[in-house]
DNA sequence: GCTCTTTCTGCGCACGTGTTCACATAGCCC
DNA sequence: GGGCTATGTGAACACGTGCGCAGAAAGAGC
């Protein structure tokens, strides 16, 4: 009976994976022998570790890695919220990280799309048993920190600092960015200045206004014009030829390369000399920028330090669970091209 | 003593998953009733139902995805084989297929880096228990997809045709594409023609070429300039500067539209005039060719078409696991812009 | 030969879940 | 009351693995 509904369990399974028990009954051990031979260190004599490793590569057997996770230990699975892949950082950003978590062998489950599609994504993956989320700006709501205290799933936050136990961050310092563009243009003798900001829900958003706003009154001076746009490059356009129809700016500071780029594109299109009559500074120093057709000074958000801290972080993390929860701010630079 | 050590490994472990026995316990049920409240249509009564799925919430708990898929479910796990993220292409493809793959419940495990780096991650990750694996171009080695096959996880292969057992494919038709592109510039009267590929190794590369040569010698003509470069705008931009400085074409196709811009780059900066002098189609068709600053004719490599076809082709896989292979071909469009 | 250490091995438990199985309770009709 | 169906329930198993435990074999020192 119990035999009969083996068999037929087997020929339902289209194939089932090559398992420890296959591997011992071909090997003539047991199965410790075989888990035994795949642990480095176990005592196992080195003959047989051998054999079995052989007859393993001859079934194709590798052991299986969430069965082993059950049993506490680590799963090495990390979730990753990617923000908006059309946006040319996030993309490279999340290429970095995940080729970086790769040489740490990390296995980065990727989320990606709206807010609401993440936030369902996000609820679904947690049924995973991940060693850590790792969670790209945006503007996701405190109730997924939440989720994921209660799993006791550690979270490192990159650009948006989070107060949360289990939790580490990882930003840039955006006010500094923006006052050192600000500063940029003023000693080049700029006095009327634009803003394209990105959506208003983004906390690096309203740091970066606040850098620009402080580094402009202590000069004596106010924002001539100012936009909030969506950090793509149209968006950029668009806002930069509202702006130059109605204000006569000479200085445009813009929140990120994107839309800076836009902006150029626009002052070209209209027939303004950059840097001449107009200096234009982005934020993030993507690849594009520095295209010998744009040209882009820029405020370098340092993608390298940023991935390379969230690893750092994460490894704490794991090696211990309760340490304090730690923020790492990292210091834009300046990228001086021809804009400016 | 056996409760001894359980308490010890409570106190070591940092903090425990809540678990079904849990909020069993908690709700005074056994934990196959915790089971069946969150199984729809399982037998249970319909009150008990509602009381555990509320002791559950309060405890924070969601069943472990990795220890139910032991019992032979679907895991939802797919692993994901970027090709080179810093291509825009390839970027853009990844976190669309990421958002399709989310969207169908579906969770990507995605591998990026060199290709030595991706084949030592692919042997770990076939590790977990994966309903598929899907591969994006690029040169892997042939034993990988030996590897998969005995693991029987399907694998879907995006970009290349390759003959395995349980093995799907996508691609594009690149002859037919190259020759589009030659025949757009033959009917604009074009002559001398150049042409800037990627590298040998990619069999997208050999299809593109033959695709050139053929079209070329149907209208009595062989290419008058040749380079094999690396996919970049670097790549293209130095490439076509060579190109320039050693022969007089007026017609120039490159094998991805990074290339091509960068070509566009070399051309402006060195005066030839786009499209009088000097026509540039590249391939692709990636969001940046679309900008005003470079609105370059280019052919399409139609992104949604293709990834559509991906999840087609892995549902009508996991539905059926010992179906046919299936091979999909993508027909190309001519994208006309203004630079040929 | 006897004890002690070192090396090696198989048995069996634990991990968290879905599902089958056997059993209970209740309702209904003859 | 007897037989039947529909509904509800907990115990037990299976999934594949790592590791603890106990015992075996072998060697070393007296």
């Amino acid at each position: 009976m119990s035999t009969r509904k083996t068999v037929l369990k087997e020929t339902l399974k289209r194939a089932r994976r090559v398992t420890a028990a296959d591997v011992a009954k071909a090997a003539g051990v047991s199965r410790s022998a075989v888990s035994r031979a795949f642990t480095p260190g176990a005592y196992l004599d080195s003959a047989k570790r051998v054999a079995i490793l052989a007859t393993a590569k001859r079934l194709g057997y590798r052991p299986n890695a969430l069965a082993a996770s059950l049993q506490g230990n680590r799963t090495d699975l990390v979730a990753v919220i990617a923000g908006d892949m059309a946006n040319h950082y996030d993309a490279a950003f999340v290429g970095a990280l995940v080729a970086e978590l790769n040489a740490h062998q990390k296995w980065p489950l990727v989320l990606s799309g709206s807010d609401e599609m993440t936030e369902q994504s996000i609820r679904s993956v947690l049924r995973y048993p991940l060693d850590a989320v790792i969670v790209r700006g945006g503007s996701l709501p405190a109730s997924v920190f939440q989720d994921c205290a209660r799993l006791s799933i550690p979270v490192i936050s990159s650009g948006r600092v989070v107060d949360a136990p289990a939790t580490d961050c990882v930003a840039c310092r955006n006010k500094d960015g923006a006052e050192l563009a600000v500063r940029t243009l003023l000693a080049r003798g700029r006095t009327c200045f634009g803003y394209i900001g990105g959506p208003a829900s983004w906390s690096s958003e309203t740091e970066r206004l606040a850098g620009v706003r402080h580094a402009l009154a202590e000069a004596g001076l106010e924002l001539c014009a100012l936009t909030q746009s969506d950090y793509t490059f149209d968006g950029g356009r668009a806002a930069a030829e509202a702006m130059f129809a109605t204000s006569d700016i000479n200085a445009l500071f813009c929140a990120n390369d994107a839309m800076a780029l836009g902006a150029l594109s626009a002052a070209r299109n209209q027939n303004r000399a950059v840097p001449d009559q107009l200096s234009i500074i982005g934020f993030d120093d993507i690849a594009l920028g520095a295209w010998p057709d744009f040209d882009l000074t820029t405020i370098r958000n340092p993608l390298d330090k940023t991935i390379a801290e969230i690893l750092r972080l994460l490894e704490a993390r794991l090696k211990d669970p309760s340490k304090d929860s730690e923020t790492v701010m990292i210091d834009p630079e300046l990228i001086s091209r021809g804009t400016h």
